[in-house]
DNA sequence: GGGACGATTGTTAGCGCTAACATCTCGGGC
DNA sequence: GCCCGAGATGTTAGCGCTAACAATCGTCCC
C-alpha cells in the first residue's frame, strides 16, 4: 500500500539481508528457497517469498555470479546480422538459450580477418561468458577457431571445418549435388553456375557439390561464374549468360543472386523458365514471389542455430576431449516454377 | 617459455592478487593501473602490465561489478530479429554500444503482448543491465513501455508515441506522403495503398500519410487492402488490384508485399510501370532488382538502432525528467522505374 | 634544517551472495 | 528416560574487486 517499504540498509535496492529481516530468518535460508534447495518448511518459504514480494527483492547477478563462478551467458559472435542466414540462426540460438535458461550476449564482427574474430571472443570472454557461438562462414575463420577455443568452450554455426572445434553445419555439397541433379534430371544437358564470393565456405560448398554431380553424370563443366552475394551481382551474372543460347539451365548460389539473375534474363528477352531453367539456394521468404517463382534449396538456419546452442551447452555439462563432434543438417531442395525440361 | 607460471592461489585462474605479488606490488595498485588512474609511477605501471600479460590476467567482471554497481551490458528487447528492419537495427545498435564500451544482451520477444515485453524487460533487469532498448513496432507495445520503463532506463527504437518513454522513430507517416505525392505529381488521378497489418504502427502511419495526402491534394481516397507485411499477402492484393481497371498507381507499404504485387500484375498481364506504377517502402536491397526495379522509401534502420542507443547512453549519464525526448528521422524516397506517368 | 605538501603506494572494509559447517529441534528406539 | 539422527535453520568465511583512508617518500620553502 504504501509507496515503499523502508529497508534496513540506507540503499535503494533491498538486498537478501532485508528479506530475511523482513521474514524473521537468516539470509542464509532466503538464499535456500531462491535456490530450489530442500529442508525449508513450506511455511517458511511461503513466508520469504512474501517479503521478497513486497520488497521487489532481485537476487545482485552479480554476487552470485562472483561466488558460484557461473555467468548464465553465452556468447555469439557474427559476421553480418543483418543478412538472412545469420539473423535466423541468431534467432534460433536466442530461443534456445532461453529455454535452457541462459542469457545471450552479441558482438558482431567489424571485418572478417583472424584478429577480427580472436577480439570479438575475447571481448566476450572479458564478460564471463561460458561459451560462445561464432557464426562465421567465411573460410579464413576456419583456421582461427581452434586458437579462440583455447580458453573457452566454442562451437561453430556454418563454419568451415575445424578438427578440435565442435560444430553444426549445413551440408552445402549435397544441398548443391540436390539443386544440381534436379536439372539434370530435368533433361537438361548441364548446368552453368553463379558461384558465392572468394572466401566463403558456402560458396565453395555449393561449388563444388555442383561441379562433383556434373562430372558424376559425365557432362561437360562449364566455367562458373563469381558474384558476391547481392542481386546486383546476380545481375552482372545474368547479363553475361543471357548472352550465351547454349545456356539452358543455371544453378545460382544463393536467391539473392538468382533475383538478379532473372531480373538480368527479363531484360534479355530470354524466358525463364520457358528457354532457361534457374535454381537459387537458401529459400528466402520471398524466392517463392520472384517472376517466376524460383525454385530453390532449403536451409534451415533457425533450427542449425538451435542445434549449435544445444552442442554448445552439452559440451559445457559434459566436456569432451577432442576430436570434437561435427553435426552435418541435410538441406531439402523445394521446387517451384523456375525450372523445367528445355524446350 | 615455460607453460603456466604458477599462480600463488591454487586456483586454476590468476586474480589480482596473483599479478600484484608478481609484481611485488599491493593488488590496490594494479587495480589503479586497470583503470587508468593517476599517480602510478610509469615503471610501476610497466611491471605491472608486464605481470599481468604473463599470467594472462583477466579482470573479474562480477566482484567489479559487485563493487561498482554497473555491469557495462545493455538490453535490446526485439519481436522478431528476423525481419529486415529489426535485424537492421539491431546491427546499428551493436555497432554503437561496442563504441561506447557497453556489452549487448538480447531477448526476443515470443508473442507481442504487454505481458510479452514486461517479462523481456524482467529477464534482462535479472541480468543487471543498466539499460533497454526496446524495438517492438506493434501498437499494443506502446502502452506497456511506460509500465516497463519503470524501474529501468528505457528508449523505445522505432515504438509508438509514449510520452513517458524516450524514443527515435522514423517518420512513417511523412515517408507515406512522399511517396503519395511523387505518384500524384507523375500524374496519377489517385493513389491506391496496400497497407500493412492491424497493430502495426508502422502500417497505419503509413496509411495516414497516404490517405492524409490525397486529402490534402483534394483527390479520392480508394479503400486500402491490407496485407501482413508478406510477399504472399502483396501477391493476394495484387490479383485483387489487377482486376480492377481503374487502378493506376499503388502504394504498397513495404517492398515485400510490393514484390508479391509485381508478381500478380505480372501474371494478370498488367504492365508494370506502363500501365500501373508502384512505390513501395524499406528500401530492402533486392528492390533494386525487382522485375521493374522498385521505387520505394529508404528508412536507415542502422541508424535508427544508433540513435537510440545513444540516446540510451545519453540518459543513463544525465537522467532527465519526463517529458522524455523523441527523434524523428526522416526517410529518403528512392526513385526507380516501378513508376511513370499514366499512359 | 624541520615540517608541510604532493606524489605514490599500502591497508582495511565491505559489495551481496553461496558453501560449509554449526546449531537447534523434535520424534523414535532401546 | 535418554540418546541418536534427520530435518530445519543459523553462523562464518570468503569469492575478487574498488573506495576510502593511512602510510611513506622525497622535495621544496622559509
Amino acid at each position: 500500500m504504501a509507496a515503499r517499504p523502508a529497508h534496513t540498509s540506507a540503499s535503494q535496492i533491498p538486498t537478501m539481508a532485508d528479506v530475511a529481516q523482513l521474514a524473521g530468518v537468516s539470509h542464509q535460508t532466503v538464499s535456500r528457497v531462491l535456490n530450489d534447495q530442500p529442508n525449508v518448511r513450506a511455511e517458511t518459504r511461503a513466508r520469504i517469498l512474501d517479503a521478497i514480494r513486497e520488497l521487489g527483492y532481485r537476487p545482485n547477478s552479480a554476487a552470485r555470479q562472483l561466488v558460484t563462478k557461473r555467468s548464465q551467458t553465452l556468447g555469439v559472435v557474427s559476421f553480418d546480422t543483418t543478412l538472412y542466414g545469420p539473423a535466423s540462426m541468431l534467432y534460433g540460438i536466442e530461443q534456445a538459450a532461453r529455454d535452457a535458461d541462459y542469457f545471450i550476449s552479441i558482438v558482431s564482427l567489424r571485418a572478417m580477418n583472424r584478429g577480427s574474430v580472436l577480439e570479438a571472443v575475447d571481448r566476450l570472454r572479458d564478460q564471463a561468458v561460458e561459451g560462445v557461438v561464432v557464426i562465421a562462414p567465411q573460410t579464413s575463420a576456419a583456421g582461427v577457431l581452434a586458437q579462440a577455443a583455447a580458453g573457452v568452450p566454442l562451437v561453430g554455426a556454418g563454419c568451415g571445418p575445424a578438427e578440435q572445434v565442435p560444430m553444426v553445419a549445413i551440408d552445402q555439397r549435397e544441398g548443391a549435388a540436390m539443386a544440381t541433379r534436379h536439372l539434370l534430371d530435368l533433361g537438361h544437358r548441364t548446368v552453368h553456375h553463379v558461384a558465392g564470393p572468394v572466401g566463403w565456405l558456402d560458396a565453395s560448398g555449393r561449388a563444388e557439390g555442383w561441379r562433383a554431380e556434373l562430372e558424376r553424370a559425365g557432362r561437360p563443366v562449364p566455367p562458373p561464374l563469381r558474384g558476391d552475394w547481392s542481386a546486383r551481382s546476380g545481375y552482372a551474372a545474368g547479363r553475361a549468360l543471357a548472352a550465351d543460347p547454349d545456356v539452358t539451365a543455371i544453378f545460382c548460389a544463393n536467391d539473392h543472386m538468382a533475383l538478379g539473375l532473372l531480373r538480368a534474363f527479363h531484360e534479355a528477352g530470354r524466358q525463364v523458365p520457358a528457354e532457361v531453367s534457374v535454381v537459387g539456394f537458401d529459400d528466402i521468404p520471398e524466392s517463392s514471389y520472384f517472376t517466376p517463382p524460383l525454385s530453390t534449396v532449403r536451409q534451415d538456419f533457425s533450427e542449425l542455430g538451435r542445434r549449435s546452442l544445444e552442442l554448445l551447452i552439452g559440451r559445457l555439462e559434459h566436456p569432451a576431449p577432442p576430436p570434437a563432434e561435427h553435426v552435418l543438417i541435410t538441406p531439402d531442395l523445394i521446387v517451384r516454377a523456375s525450372a523445367r525440361p528445355p524446350a
